[in-house]
RNA sequence: GCCCUCAUCGUCUAGUGGCCUAGGACGCCGCCCUUUCAAGGCGGUAGCACGGGUUCGAAUCCCGUUGGGGGUACCA
């Protein structure tokens, strides 16, 4: 299947990627994917003072850890902004031939100074004075009304009065945002212009730039912001939103792109783990969402532990290797991981809850231990010790033994265990004791054991 | 200020005039299971912002109010 669809996603270098540009971005790509069309990245670099390259790689890799990659048939790009300088300089000298557009050599403050209001937008001062340079500004509708209409949110009227000349290019000839944005798309034969919510307002003036180049505009669709807890649109200063780091902590990524292609929208039926071709099929621009949605990481961690939890245990291993230790011994590892598959969410959890199987002495947590060397600690430990000391080191007999020794106490295992599992783990809560004791060893077990009860007696 | 926009449990959502006593999921709480913690099973908590209409009937349509968000740069 293949189809004249073409959309883009035009990020600009100036940040980590973060988790509200993924989205639009996925978006785009179930688009793309699902009309057999084509997803452009363009990198808008047009702004020299905040871009840096590297932030450009960063775009690129976390784009392909989602599944967004260059490998497919669906991808084009990277292209750059900057390389469609002279098309964007073209359109501005064809409009400033036609009148369409005019120098201005207003400052800011001047514009207030003549308006007295410092909210209100620039005045046209500059429309007839035929300036031959400044900055270039496009002469926008006195009257009338510019309909906007939406994918999302259906047809939006914005008032021409409303709208000021707005700057195109820089007095020293360079082109802003809002031009080259139109020039490229339309450069790069767009047909569907999927942005985030921020881009609403632009949007009347960007479809006057389209008919005024001679383009039939796009078909618009402004996806609602990604918010933070307090409700604002997600800043990459104040919260924590950049892909990487979610990737670094051992989210995987289809838990990601499954989580975010629920922020805005729903799969049919009760359904929300749904493998990323169904959505593919089902995605429908018309039924995303108007409302902004709060971007919560405890459900993204429910959902990351089920997709953990899906993964065939090889799979699992194969996964953890680069949230483990170094040092550890991968063989130890795999005798345990299926023990910890179904304990962690979030794969760095790895690390506290099995290094003890790992370390020369466990780390002992003061809380811990207080909660689980609780009376008869000491004789109950022991009394495990001298149980264990030639007992056959498989996980069925170690569980018998205790069992008999805090029979032997009135305890069931439940409360026996707490004793040893701290003795030997440093901590109350962690893998099922009697295998991770096989795992550990006799040796190990044992020289724990007489560590803790000496502790204990001191 | 002006322009645009949004409003269902704490959160993400289903819902497009009767199927709604508003469904699911996360979270939270309880119970079961149990070798801790998870996982799993069962149950519970909690919502249509407010006020007017329209209609036999409104979470759903209209108007207003309130509250939130975005934009309003020689940033993107």
């Amino acid at each position: 299947m293949s189809s004249d669809v073409r959309v883009r996603f035009a990020p600009s270098p100036t940040g980590m990627f973060h988790v509200g540009g993924a989205r639009s971005a996925l978006f785009n790509w179930a688009i793309a994917q699902q009309t057999g069309g084509t997803f452009v990245l363009r990198i808008e670099d047009t702004d020299a003072n905040r871009n840096r390259p590297e932030w450009t790689e960063g775009i690129i890799s976390a784009l392909a850890w989602i599944g967004i990659n260059s490998g497919s048939s669906h991808f084009e790009g990277p292209l750059m902004q900057s390389d469609q300088d002279a098309q964007q300089r073209a359109a501005v000298a064809g409009m400033l031939a036609e009148g369409k557009a005019y120098h201005c050599d207003c400052d800011r403050q001047q514009v207030i100074a003549r308006t007295g209001d410092p909210n209100r937008g620039y005045d046209g001062h500059c429309r007839e004075r035929g300036l031959s340079d400044g900055l270039v500004r496009f002469r926008t509708p006195d009257e009338g009304v510019t309909v906007v209409q939406d994918e999302i949110r259906g047809r939006v009227e914005f008032p021409n009065a409303a709208m000021e000349d707005f700057a195109i290019a820089r007095s020293d000839g360079s082109p802003l945002f809002i031009l080259a944005n139109v020039v490229d798309d339309i450069e790069m034969g767009i047909t569907q212009v999927v942005r985030g919510d921020e881009h609403l307002s632009n949007t009347p003036k960007q479809q006057l730039l389209w008919e005024t180049l001679g383009v039939a505009p796009p078909v618009w669709a402004h996806v609602p912001v990604i918010v933070n807890e307090k409700r604002q649109k997600l800043s990459k200063r104040r919260d924590k939103v950049a892909l990487e780091d979610y990737q670094a902590e051992g989210y995987l990524a289809d838990a990601m792109v499954n989580y975010l292609m629920l922020l805005g929208w729903a799969p049919s039926g009760d359904r929300e783990i749904v493998p990323w071709e169904e959505m593919v099929a089902e995605f429908r621009l018309s039924d995303v969402n108007t409302s902004p949605a709060f971007f919560d990481v405890k459900k993204l961690r429910a959902i990351n532990g089920e997709y953990i939890r899906a993964l065939p245990l090889e799979k699992f291993i194969e996964q953890s290797d680069s949230y483990l230790d170094p040092a550890w011994d991968r063989k130890v590892f795999a005798q345990l991981a299926e023990l910890a598959q179904t304990r962690v969410a979030v794969l760095s959890e790895l690390h506290d809850l099995m290094d003890f199987a790992f370390l020369d002495e466990p780390v002992f947590d003061e809380q811990a231990w207080n909660k689980g060397m609780k009376e008869p600690a000491a004789e109950l430990l022991a009394a495990a010790e001298e149980a264990y000391r030639d007992a056959p080191w498989t996980a069925e007999e170690l569980k018998n033994r205790l069992e008999q020794v805090g029979a032997g106490f009135g305890l069931k295992l439940g409360k026996a265990q707490a004793p040893v599992r701290v003795a030997t783990t440093g901590r109350t809560v962690g893998l099922p004791l009697f295998e991770s004791l096989e795992v550990l060893g006799r040796e190990r077990t044992l020289a724990r054991i007489a560590a803790a009860r000496a502790r204990l007696t001191d």
